[in-house]
DNA sequence: TGTACATCAGTGAACGCGCGTTCACTGATGTAC
DNA sequence: TGTACATCAGTGAACGCGCGTTCACTGATGTAC
């Protein structure tokens, strides 16, 4: 096993992506600093040559999770067109992303518990939330951010409620019900 | 002090709603066995005279939680006039319910968490979520809950996020603006 | 290019701690007569 | 109503366990000459 530099660098990505996966699916507290650390093949003494603590990681993590989380949003966009609103709306309210909670939305994975943790989590995840309430009234074409504010809590609050739901006919039509609803907005103009 | 049956059942239900109350502040799994006795003046051997388990507390919690967090809605109401959706809708989005997660609605509370949990707590959460949603039709004068389910999930939504803003004017706004669409929905009537 | 040495990424045993859970015990409760 | 005894709610010491964190150590890396 190689102990070089730059490996270090590559092994301190590879721990904060995988912490960044564990919160979206577990929750903040669910990172243990020893699975973590056997899930990317390292021991877990080894953690703290990367991170100050744990509460260190968790900071970060949560930082790289909201980031993959909008980042992923952008990609399954069409790279070719101007950014669709409608397949946006589509792919954010999709059963794929309902699915897939680990590379999904960490606001939607985590608002829960982040309006429970300490103010610096809270304002790292607020800047994720002003910027795609920005980006929605940007394409509803609004100067005012109302609108905008309504879709992002409906589109957050529906897909935390589809994960909830076990009825799976249920769960379908809360995404697709609020999609519709969302996507039909943006037909009615700066209103 | 007295240990007689009746104690015990008053006993049982301090724990349980001193529970309820703690799972919706800090998460389901902020629950220590130890600081819950504590809490209630009680030592934590006593707790397995009431629950089989942590997770048998956690369950009934949860029940609790919720039930308590849908009578809460009803007894902000008028008791006198027939039930008013645009008092409710204000009562819920209120800065008030947002200050006060111990004794508000579970679903916002606990939507992320329970979205993850087992399918016993997800099923027991989909059943006041439904019956949110038909009480919001109803109130609409629905037949279709569609638009029901889209107001639920912004109201749900809004009050999450609302706890995640540090921002207190950006936080009253997330509720206030929310609030006011889904007022104006009742307006439109059946469409 | 080759050697000698300092650096340092990762290892794994060890720590103290808080946790959920068990259990022998205490003494008030409640019941049988 | 009063006594004798069984019941059982609550106590607190003790348990094993997993956790975050520390640290002496190993051996490859990278640098000075």
């Amino acid at each position: 096993m190689g102990h070089s530099q730059a490996e270090k660098a590559r092994n301190r990505e590879r721990i904060l992506t995988e912490a960044a996966a564990q919160i979206r699916d577990g929750g903040l507290e669910s990172i243990s600093v020893g699975k973590l650390m056997h899930k990317v093949n390292l021991t877990h003494g080894g953690f703290y040559g990367h991170f100050a603590s744990r509460s260190d990681l968790l900071a970060e993590a949560l930082k790289r999770a909201l980031a993959e989380g909008e980042a992923a949003a952008r990609a399954s966009q069409d790279p070719d067109k101007p950014r669709s609103f409608p397949a946006a709306v589509r792919s954010y309210l999709s059963r794929t992303h309902r699915d897939s909670r680990k590379t999904g939305c960490a606001i939607a994975a985590l608002a829960s518990d982040v309006g429970r943790a300490d103010e610096a989590s809270r304002a790292v995840m607020e800047e994720y939330v002003e910027a795609l309430i920005a980006s929605v009234a940007r394409a509803l074409g609004q100067q005012d951010d109302s609108k905008a504010m309504v879709a992002v809590s409906a589109m957050v609050g529906a897909l935390a409620l589809s994960r909830v739901m076990t009825d799976p006919r249920r769960s379908d039509a809360m995404l697709r019900v609020v999609r519709d609803h969302v996507i039909a907005w943006a037909d009615e103009g700066p209103g």
